[in-house]
DNA sequence: CAGGATCCACATCGATACTG
DNA sequence: CAGTATCGATGTGGATCCTG
């Protein structure tokens, strides 16, 4: 997503969306939620999102004060990642989302496939 | 963006960033807002998108019933978009955005350039 | 006027291999 | 473990030209 293309027209709503307006990151925000989590775990827990893509992610939503990254100095290396203040206030409106998609959803068979987190699957057979 | 791939792992809200997740979407929300507009209407006034590239978005739009496309059969040709139910309902969410953004706005200069609307400038000295 | 069709440039993603 | 580096495939946006 080229960010800085984001930020015209109507302003706020333009840069809000270059911080979250990306696949992931609302996900993203979703599963660190209410607990720090060490990157591989939320390798684990998102699954169909390439390491180098969940990097490069994690340190956007970093730039853009979303998360915090704090790097412990260890031999194995540990590094969790937890939401700031900013993060944890978009959580009432991704949630405001969700109701908004259940309420107003229809069913369209085309776009819904399925939900399952075993992407590679779906990727093979939707593509 | 990919849509089908965003049907992972947070369903709902998969789903909703699947309806509005594209980088003008949300701003085409916002722009045909409270009047029916006209294809070219709508084009002067998020003028930094191409033609093609607002015709696709406008089709997904609709697709996903946040639009409607009314085409007039006359000569010269007119079509008037205006918001669904679904769309005005996601008006209020964007505003909630909107104050998030400037809420926790941090200055960023790296990051904000400018927010005028002409962005091929922008573009050029960005990239 | 509102687009459809093409072509091209560029980003982005994903897979793989490697490092401290 | 938590990345980085690199490469290739894929997608997306923009420009241009054409049509009813």
């Amino acid at each position: 997503m080229k960010k800085n293309e984001l930020m015209q027209y109507s302003c706020p709503l333009g840069k809000a969306m270059s911080a979250l307006g990306s696949k992931w990151k609302p996900i993203i925000v979703l599963v660190i939620k209410d607990r720090k989590l060490r990157f591989g775990e939320l390798a684990v827990r998102i699954h169909v999102i390439s390491r180098k893509v969940l990097t490069d992610q994690l340190r956007e939503m970093e730039a853009d004060g979303l998360v915090i990254r704090e790097e412990f100095k260890e031999i194995p290396p540990r590094v969790e990642y937890s939401l700031t203040e900013k993060g944890l206030a978009l959580l009432p409106i991704l949630y405001l989302l969700e109701e908004w998609e259940t309420k107003y959803h229809v069913y369209d068979p085309d776009k819904v496939k399925e939900c399952g987190v075993n992407s590679k699957k779906i990727k093979k057979t939707v593509v």
